[in-house]
DNA sequence: GTTGATATATAGCAGCGCCACATATATACT
DNA sequence: AGTATATATGTGGCGCTGCTATATATCAAC
């Protein structure tokens, strides 16, 4: 996996609506069919440096028979930070690919 | 810049022919209009490790009234090295392209 | 003779993602 | 009742990558 992409990832796929870690592990792998993944390990750590950096919010959320989860959420600046990543990854793509000749289709 | 695509690129920029450090910075730098840009402090560490990996092999050349320069090439491993890096970075485009709908073009 | 471009080198550092491990609960199988 | 599996979160330690700052040396231009 491309290293430093994971935090976009992560942010893209709050960007519609608040999910919890599992989800977003799971959601991760089944919809790229096994080609991106990562580790649930990894994934929890980074989830609290995107809280601490103020770009996500999370929330507990306790319910009856079910382990206790916690959903995070975009903030504004959480946006805003995604569509700067956006850009640069639209940015970086057409550079590379100017350089290398490396194709994307 | 992207973590972890900097080795890949310089791979692919000795693709065709033998190039020194110096040469390698202001040719990403100039070719992505400064789109991209890697230190050149950072470079010459990488291609250390790139040699130590047996991925590019390093020659001095010395000319007359000019500094010396170490070549780098690929090698049989670069190559091979290159061949998969591009096949994965394909892999990866299409998955993030299917995941977050970042679009490449 | 000093500035700027060319060219290489090293020490130290921070972030990112991995691995291994740990914990706890609900469900399903046997 | 016991056990395995899926769900869900958390932590410590580690290695790689790339950045910053700094250093050295030569050539051309002014």
């Amino acid at each position: 996996m491309q290293k430093g992409s994971a935090e976009m990832i992560l942010l893209a796929l709050l960007e519609g609506r608040a999910r919890h870690g599992y989800e977003l592990a799971k959601l991760i792998e089944s919809q790229s069919e096994s080609h991106l993944q990562f580790h649930v390990a990894s994934l929890y750590p980074m989830l609290y440096r995107l809280e601490r950096k103020g770009l996500v919010e999370g929330k507990w959320v306790e319910k009856a028979g079910e382990r206790r989860k916690r959903y995070y959420k975009l903030t504004p600046a959480g946006k805003k930070s995604l569509a700067e990543q956006r850009k640069s990854w639209r940015v970086f793509v057409r550079a590379l690919n100017q350089l290398t000749g490396f194709s994307h289709a």
